[in-house]
DNA sequence: CATTAATATAGTACGCGTTCTATATTAATG
DNA sequence: CATTAATATAGAACGCGTACTATATTAATG
């Protein structure tokens, strides 16, 4: 078990730190020229390295693009909080950070290809990575308005995961397949939330 | 308005037939070895002309991606049929469906990213597209199913809408979000249901 | 200091979508 | 036939993600 001769392997901290410089940059020109603009070859020039030491650091471009998430939900959660800052209703507040979760996305289209659409989804092996703490946070703020509204604890996970992919996929609908004549945005919110508000004890039956 | 000299424009079924006779390789290519395959320079090897002259009859790769949604709708369309009819319970039916739907999307992720995760949605100028009355029917026979659920017919649409895309969601979120512990496909699927098949008079209020 | 292993770099290469320019082909008119 | 306009082609170019190879550079060991 001795130590081998050579030079030793990167520290936590160091390897980290140059994650971090790289993700910080990425996330610099994404917020300065938009998605697609960040690009490997300009990232390289950018940080001061060769475009192939990124690849010593990162699996590869989604790899990089997934430190963006981060900013984003960020930025998506705050200003849910401020809508919420002057309600009080267990329901109305519910309501507001649906319709205003649905609006982020549909507002920021980059923002959503970014997280929602710019996975390479058939490949499944590349699927290392684990959702960082902050970003699940995001989805246990919803976990929490929705647990207040529901009396029933059994079944608020099951409840607020069918919120959150429904509210996605209004977002997706209206981003992606723009000729059909979509109803409008909110009233669809809404009436996905009745699904977690009215209290359902049996999956439906005929 | 004498005729001008030169030779005269394609006509308009010489168009249509040269932009099918592409988008029918882009097919093959796609179905026999995926989404990776497909690109405009084999594409044009294949047909047999020069590259640049694919853009002359589309606008670009999205714009011939998109003539395989219909191909891949139908696909989905016929799974659903097929399960549908031994079941004649109109709930029922609307279950079958609605699960069916769903498990096509989250089996078929290659299918999935062609139709909801390959197109430009920052550039709002190309949606000239509009989508051909087959794939429309499909979305129709939704609507079907769900009208004979409901007795109300002014919210038939909403609702249906509201479903369709809440089912994409759920497709969207366990196909991108891997390594979020999401609820069962089948339980969101239908806690998702619930919300249309519990017929509701007024927006959820506090 | 010499050795050794981890890391970084430089350069090349492939195929991609897309744009551009210049040239050829085609099918009508006068 | 000459003219003319629509169309097709060839070829180069740009930047992209990514892979490969060969060559430094670095920091530890003996």
């Amino acid at each position: 078990m001795a130590k081998t001769a050579g030079r030793p392997p990167r520290s936590e901290s160091d390897i980290a730190e140059y994650r971090s410089k790289i993700a910080k940059q990425a996330l610099a020109i994404y917020r300065a020229e938009g998605f697609d603009a960040v690009s490997m070859r300009r990232l390289a020039k950018e940080v001061g390295c060769a475009p192939m030491t990124i690849y010593a650091h990162f699996e590869g471009k989604q790899d990089i693009l997934r430190y963006l998430w981060t900013d984003v939900f960020a930025d998506m959660s705050n200003e849910i909080q401020g809508k919420l800052e002057r309600i009080d209703a267990p329901v109305e507040r519910l309501q507001m950070a649906t319709q205003t979760f649905v609006s982020y996305w549909v507002d920021h289209p980059d923002h959503f290809r970014l997280v929602f659409m710019s996975n390479d989804v058939t490949r499944s092996d590349v699927s290392t990575f684990v959702m960082d703490e902050e970003t699940l946070a995001h989805f246990r703020m919803f976990s929490e308005l929705v647990q207040v509204v529901l009396q029933d604890d059994s079944n608020v996970k099951a409840s607020t995961d069918t919120l959150i992919s429904g509210m996605i996929g209004i977002a997706l609908c209206l981003n992606t397949i723009r000729d059909y004549p979509w109803t409008d945005a909110k009233m669809m919110t809404d009436r996905l939330l009745t699904s977690i508000i009215a209290p359902v004890d049996t999956a439906p039956r005929s």
